[in-house]
RNA sequence: GCGCCCGUAGCUCAGCUGGAUAGAGCAGUGGUUUUCUAAACCACCGGUCACAGGUUCGAGUCCUGUCGGGCGCGCCA
């Protein structure tokens, strides 16, 4: 379509000496209209006309210049309508050229996005606060990669902070925990614990965490002072960088617990590129704090080390940017900086996304202000991917039912079971019937999370992910699969060699246009951050879809007329997958 | 109190950088299967685009204010 628009734009930039970059050729609400319009307002005043006038003037003399598209003026617009039969063979005839790489791009060749998403705490199964940075953030991976960016996924683990001081020696006091002779780490107690080493400490681990917290708070009747003592020894050991026990205690925690989000993140299709903690910037920690005090920004306040960003952001003006607390410890604006000097000196890149909830958005909002109070030339690349909450029913907090954190692999374990049960009832003879419950389910999950812009909250209905009608994951699998189904038996009864008669495609113009944005939409999905648009696009193309081919038969008619068809429904599926894969949602054959 | 975000049909949401009678899904009502998977399709029902001003040839879309809801606001991350 964007070929016909240009093609539209040359001809009337010839006629009215306007560039062609200034004429937009739009896409009319009402398909009736036509496919593609002008709206002659902006004409009125260099030609001194009524836009009407323009309009009719303009659509008769177009006649001449465009070929395979007539021009009509109503009112102040003309409206424009391709030939059905070019417009078919146009559309279909490229993607079935590109395939599984139409949608594709260089685009971003040569520029490097980072992006920074789902970045779980060790010591702590991920949950289900984490599922949308996660997923958002591999559609954001997966959307740029296509468009040939290279892309940098990067997972910011939180894996360090005093508290995880307090962890080793619980384990340790309570867990009898210690490096073994072949430099492995046993847990002499970890029964006791509920620590279960080989299959999924985590869950183990999570309590012992918990409980270590409370020994520290001093607030607590649990509060224990000669732990305390330890475990403020144990986090000075760790920050010195000393490679004992108390760090091979440390790495071990850090291991499992990655164990544990790969198996989640295998099931969710995610992967990063890095995976670099907190940890793994605490070098680069004095430096940046050293560039501040040097580039003279920063003040004490209170004994705590501030940087002051009224001058960079009136909105700052009462809120300013802490770096070092009163004891002299660093802050998290302190790391996320480092970090980010860090990228920027490694990898250039032409954009840097941060995948973290609305609720940090004061603290990217400051932590741009800081760069620019640096004179980072870098920091109009750097961008805060804000999202809303993921909310239970009635807006609560999600929890389970026990009102603790709802732990991801249970949620993706009940959506799996559920998902089972209709795959059961809806189709008893399909094969593969565990794996393709395991692709719906959690691609309804996902396709819930991807379809809403992400800024806005996503009230978390099982009833409504797992019903599988309307505008979901499933529809459009459900789609992908039956154009699956068609493909098969035309394949099986040998239809489809004929010459395609295009003309025939006449029907399918809006299924046709819908194709013919897809790149388009994938781009602005990129550019925007905003994968919900090429859900959207998904779920149009699916309902326009539907509606086509239940009205046309593909198989059985005129040799040339099913050749047609099937060359659309090869199309249509080709899109769809190509649009799911995107979005990290699966394509399964059948369903 | 200050800052930011959201406010479109009963519910959940689309509506691209302002453009022609505001679109889907769910829920409700009524239909469609000897024919490519009924996880589908069709029809009907349903909206003062929170409210009030303003800019514009034109505002759901931009600006200002009001109201309602949410998030955040120095030693956590």
């Amino acid at each position: 379509m964007r070929h016909f628009a240009d093609s539209i734009a040359q001809a009337l930039s010839a006629l009215t000496g306007v560039a062609p970059s200034e004429i937009k050729i739009e896409e009319p609400r009402d398909r009736a209209m036509g496919d593609l319009a002008f709206p002659c307002f902006a004409l009125a005043k260099a030609l001194k006309k009524a836009p009407p006038a323009i309009a009719s003037e303009l659509a008769g003399q177009l006649g001449a210049k465009l070929t395979g598209i007539t021009a009509v003026a109503s009112g102040p617009y003309i409206n424009f309508q391709v030939e059905r039969a070019l417009l078919a063979r146009t559309v279909v005839g490229t993607i079935e050229t590109r395939r599984a790489e139409y949608g594709r791009s260089d685009y971003g060749r040569g520029k490097t996005i980072v992006i920074d998403f789902s970045s779980p705490n060790i010591a702590k199964p991920m949950h289900v606060g984490h599922l949308r940075s996660t997923i958002l953030g591999q559609a954001l991976v997966n959307l740029h990669e296509a468009l040939g960016y290279r892309t940098v996924g990067i997972n910011h683990i939180g894996d360090w902070g005093s508290m995880f001081g307090g962890l080793v020696v619980a384990m340790k006091r309570w867990g009898g925990a210690r490096v073994g002779a072949d430099g492995k780490v046993v847990l002499d107690r970890a029964k006791e614990l509920g620590i279960d080493i080989e299959g999924d400490p985590v869950r183990g681990l999570l309590e012992v965490y918990q409980r270590s917290k409370k020994v520290l708070d001093p607030e607590k009747p649990e509060h224990d002072p000669a732990f305390a003592a330890e475990a403020r020894a144990a986090w000075i050991e760790l920050e010195s960088g000393k490679d004992g026990e108390i760090r091979a205690l440390w790495r071990w925690v850090t291991e499992v617990s990655m164990r544990g989000f790969s198996r989640t993140y295998k099931r969710l299709g995610i992967r990063h590129d890095l995976v670099r903690g907190e940890s793994f910037y605490e070098p680069f920690l004095a430096p940046t704090f050293a560039r501040c005090e040097q580039a003279g920004i920063t003040e004490i306040s209170d004994g705590a080390t501030i940087v002051a960003l009224k001058a960079i952001d009136k909105g700052l003006a009462e809120t300013p940017c802490l770096l070092k607390q009163r004891d002299g410890t660093t802050l998290y604006a302190t790391r996320d900086l480092a970090a980010l000097y860090h990228r920027w000196d490694e990898f250039h890149f032409e954009r840097c996304l941060y995948v973290v909830g609305a609720e940090q958005k004061l603290h990217f909002r400051q932590l741009k202000a800081v760069l620019k109070r640096l004179g980072a030339d870098f920091e109009p690349r750097v961008e805060h991917v804000d999202f809303g909450l993921l909310l239970g029913t009635g807006r609560t907090k999600l929890a389970s039912r026990k009102g603790d954190v709802l732990v991801l692999d249970e949620l993706l374990d009940e959506v799996v079971e559920e998902t089972s049960r209709v795959v059961r009832e809806k189709n008893p003879e399909l094969a593969g019937q565990q794996q393709i419950a395991e692709q719906i389910g959690i691609g309804a999950l996902v396709f819930n999370d991807l379809k809403r812009e992400r800024i806005k909250d996503v009230v978390f209905e099982k009833a409504e992910v797992l019903s599988f009608e309307g505008e979901t994951g499933p529809y459009v699998q459900y789609t992908h699969a039956r154009m699956a189904s068609i493909l098969r038996k035309a394949a099986a009864s040998g239809q489809g060699g004929a010459t395609p008669d295009w003309a025939a495609l006449a029907d399918a113009a809006p299924v046709l246009i819908r194709l013919s944005q897809f790149p388009d939409v994938v781009r602005s999905a990129a550019d925007h951050a905003e994968p919900s648009e090429l859900a959207q696009a998904l779920l149009a193309l699916s309902r326009d879809l539907s509606t086509w081919y239940v009205g046309s038969r593909v198989l059985d008619q005129e040799p040339s007329v099913t050749a047609a068809r099937l060359a659309l429904v090869r199309s249509c599926k080709t899109v769809l997958a190509n649009g799911l894969r995107l979005l990290g949602v699966a394509a399964p054959e059948e369903m």
